[in-house]
DNA sequence: CGGGTGATTGAGCCCGCTCAACTCTCGTGG
DNA sequence: CCACGAGAGTTGAGCGGGCTCAATCACCCG
């Protein structure tokens, strides 16, 4: 099975509305050629950095996928988000990670320096805007994932989880997920076996098609009703 | 560059209506005497915006407290945080207000224009890493209160919560809390009913105890002990 | 005193969890 | 080519934590 993803065309990550016409999507700082970063690959279930380990740098997915998560002693764990080719991770407003992340996938990036990124925030009002807006992103997607996490039932949780999923993958309808149900289980709050079960009742329910474990070909009008809202 | 978080000045802990009026509406944004706020009050249970209203406004608490929430269309509430004296609120990055936000008791606020402060940003990089260091603060909070919701007990919620309180007043052990058994409910992804048990079992396991349902003296040697990372 | 709101407590149920068996897929090696 | 094993996913049976529904209690303000 192929696991990695298909390499994104365009993937646009919208950044401070006077900026973001002028900047092409591929390049995340442009207008910053002294920003530079260096390639670099980890295999499946590798730890790219873990809570708590200095923030040194920032990553851009090429290929792969990467969860970000929390652990608590006792093993329980909380994924907070994925992240697919295109998307940016590791990216802290303070020394620390605050999240662990690790490749669900093999996983090429490339790293900058978060010094350098930092530095041309300081002399450059249109970067630091930019990384205000991404941690603006990723506050907004947290608090879609509180009432999730709150207040869904398991198979609103999941239904939602493959809408979202859908639309990272540009809204095709047609998908090849990259995690274990394990991983959309800690993402969800739920068990790998109620997942595995909405799923079933998803299918039985003509919402969507499996072939495998991990592609599906999604029916969005009768998947959007059960998100409703 | 100034990264770093501005520690909040001397949080009143004690609600002082008049003293409130003497209050320097600024000192939020330092070296921006060009930022004027006009005082504003809303009575219990009213709104204060509403989700996907123009972000017109930011707000300070000068006295009362506040709940940010989402709201699904059979009545599901998720509240994603609650404001004391002293917070600032209703801080959007884009145009919209992602979140409604209500007055839990009667409560008194300094509202600032958001344009102001955006055109602030945008000339003042020391602002716009204000701002992006804000926006960073509920990030990190909302990370938190996910593996709460995904992966805690009911016991370890509200024991949680509680801690968040205490930290919130000052640390002092004593503290009265401002919202509802619903509120919190709502907070915690719990019924009403289950906080109301939980809280009872903390005062039976002498984590705490009550006086009145809102007024709450703990041992928190206890209390941390279910808390337990 | 009563009326009203908010909080507590009780009884029973159900959704999602636990534990366990089974299936499917895929890679490896004889 | 099949045999085998390992890991991932599915499905079943039964349990239990938290929910629902309902009664009671506590506390304000008249």
């Amino acid at each position: 099975m192929r696991l990695e993803t298909t390499p994104h065309p365009a993937r646009q990550i919208t950044i401070a509305p006077r900026a973001s016409a002028a900047l092409p999507p591929i390049d995340l700082f442009a207008g910053s050629p002294e920003l530079i970063g260096s390639p670099f690959s980890y295999s499946r279930e590798e730890e790219i950095y873990g809570e708590g380990e200095e923030a040194e740098y920032v990553y851009k997915i090429l290929s792969g996928a990467v969860r970000t998560c929390k652990i608590l002693s006792d093993g329980r764990r909380q994924i907070n988000g994925f992240y697919l080719p295109g998307d940016l991770f590791g990216f802290e407003q303070g020394e620390m990670h605050r999240l662990t992340a690790e490749a669900i996938a093999d996983t090429k990036v490339i790293m900058f320096r978060r010094r350098q990124l930092e530095r041309l925030a300081t002399s450059n009002v249109d970067v630091a805007c930019q990384l205000w807006s991404m941690t603006a992103k990723s506050l907004q997607h947290a608090e879609a994932h509180m009432i999730l996490l709150g207040r869904r039932t398991a198979l609103e949780r999941v239904a939602a989880f493959i809408m979202e999923m859908d639309a990272r993958f540009g809204r095709t309808g047609s998908i090849e997920l990259p995690m274990s149900r394990r991983d959309i289980a800690d993402y969800l709050g739920l068990t790998l076996e109620t997942v595995s079960r909405s799923m079933s009742q998803l299918q039985s329910g003509r919402a969507m098609a499996l072939s495998g474990a991990r592609r599906l070909v999604l029916d969005k009008r009768v998947m959007n009703a059960m998100v409703e809202d």
